[in-house]
RNA sequence: CGGGGCGUAGUGUAACGGCUAACAUGCUUGAUUUGGGAUCAAGUGACUCCGGGUUCGAAUCCCGGCGCCCCGACCA
């Protein structure tokens, strides 16, 4: 893409009512724009990266039986009083509103009802199950108070799996592929280092529930981490019997400030029960479905990148999540230096390498700052001096230096 | 939901109750420039969040509303 027919473009300053660093970023560098408190508007860029963390976790769960499906965000309360949760006081986040006849309906929070409603349709023998079902949608929680940018939003999207199993060790088996695809997944986004699965209480079925929490200041969770055991606890888990069946001595434990990306949970009978999701097993007999849920919610998650990879000059997007893998900067409107820059742009674009070419007439700093805000991976400049010397500068975000190399190399590179 | 702060060109800031609401940046045009947001010139851009009130006079003071940010609580 060239860079003058993207109709966002980069900022000096961020505005006012913005204090946290992934949004300061993301603004100024025109990936998102603020509606309003909590809800951000997607632009070209900051599209593209969301849905190249979405086809992340979209080949992971693909890879452990994950089938894709899409719910709807309008929900029919009544679904929701089976299980008893669409009371103010037990769901507390809720929109709702009324259809023109009166009826109530609300904006769907989480969708472990209406899929479990949804099945009952399919699920009618052991031979129907086990499935993995899972969705990218748009969740709407009322938070009394949004906050840190992109990372708490009252409007994000999510990816949310639910599994469907026939017995607790059928489930058990499957929680273990979810947690290794879960670790893929973070490793992937460029968070593989500083994300830990943490164990926390909570799961009417299971002791732990387990959450994915990624050390950063810009978090609000604290979590005590031993690095070494890579090993870490919630807060709220902190209690002799999870020390004494874990085997961890708490002096070992450091606090960290940190947020969660992730979590995967152990649901057991609680929807299938009250919703009358039940299948019969080989002797006949009825027996509720086991589920599990798994989420993810993707703008966090790539909220939490811009804050754990960005330095003073901008954001440092992984390759594997970055807008495009080249940033092509033509020096100058000179015409040599233009058909060359060309040259290479329609070369690698040709390869498949996904390419902004700013070929704007501007002065060199100002290109230079903006390539280091908007935060693409490789950065290679043609100028007078490039072609003088027959070759390409290039340099990483992730670098101080640049260098200069031939075509041959700079493709072994980038292609 | 409790506490605190705030609302002025697209963005960031300024303006004692008193002149045509200022400066920077952005944007437009032109000139000189071209390896880290350059310089100069001429332009452009604001019902000062909304509604009331006080006053000869309100961006400024008062009341109400709406919105935004932060701390806490909450949530995940």
């Amino acid at each position: 893409m060239k860079q003058s027919t993207l109709f966002t473009k980069t900022r000096k300053e961020a505005p006012k009512d913005e204090v946290s660093r992934n949004a300061q970023l993301l603004i100024r560098a025109g990936y998102i724009h603020k509606e309003m408190a909590g809800v951000y508007a997607f632009l070209p860029l900051g599209l593209k990266v969301l849905k190249k963390i979405e086809n992340i976790i979209r080949e992971e769960m693909d890879a452990i039986g994950g089938q894709e499906i899409s719910m709807t965000a309008l929900q029919d309360k009544g679904l929701w009083e089976k299980t008893g949760r669409w009371k103010d006081e037990v769901v507390d986040i809720w929109f709702k509103t009324k259809l023109k006849n009166g009826s109530e309906i609300g904006l769907a929070t989480t969708h472990e009802e209406p899929l479990t409603a949804i099945l009952k349709t399919y699920v009618d023998s052991f031979r129907d199950l086990p499935l993995y079902v899972y969705q990218f949608q748009v969740k709407f929680r009322n938070e009394t108070r949004a906050k840190s940018g992109i990372m708490r939003g009252r409007e994000f999207l999510m990816k949310d799996l639910y599994s469907f199993s026939r017995t607790k060790e059928e489930h058990d088996a499957f929680y273990e592929k979810a947690q290794i695809s879960y670790s893929n997944i973070y490793k992937r986004v460029g968070l593989g280092e500083v994300t830990y699965k943490t164990a926390a209480l909570g799961g009417s079925f299971s002791k732990y529930s387990h959450e994915y929490q990624t050390i950063t200041d810009a978090g609000e969770d604290l979590i005590y981490v031993n690095e070494e055991e890579q090993i870490a606890i919630n807060k709220e888990a902190m209690l002799p019997e999870v020390f004494a069946e874990m085997g961890i001595d708490p002096d070992d434990l450091e606090e960290k400030k940190s947020v969660e990306v992730g979590n995967i949970f152990t649901l057991g009978e609680k929807f299938s029960e009250p919703l009358g999701l039940i299948y019969k097993n080989e002797a006949g007999e009825s027996k509720n479905v086991f589920m599990g849920c798994y989420g993810i919610g993707l703008t966090r998650l790539m909220g939490t990148v811009v804050e754990v990879l960005s330095d003073e000059k901008g954001i440092v997007w992984p390759e594997s999540i970055a807008p495009f893998k080249v940033h092509i900067i033509s020096l100058g409107s000179d015409e040599k230096v233009l058909d060359e820059a060309k040259k290479l742009y329609e070369n690698l674009n040709s390869k498949g390498v996904e390419v902004l070419w700013d070929e704007r007439d501007l002065r060199p700093g100002e290109k230079f700052a903006d390539s280091d805000l908007i935060g693409i991976p490789y950065r290679v400049v043609v100028s007078a001096k490039t072609i003088e010397a027959g070759k390409f500068e290039v340099k990483q975000r992730t670098q101080a230096e640049a260098s200069m190399v031939t075509e041959e190399e700079l493709l072994a590179k980038v292609v």
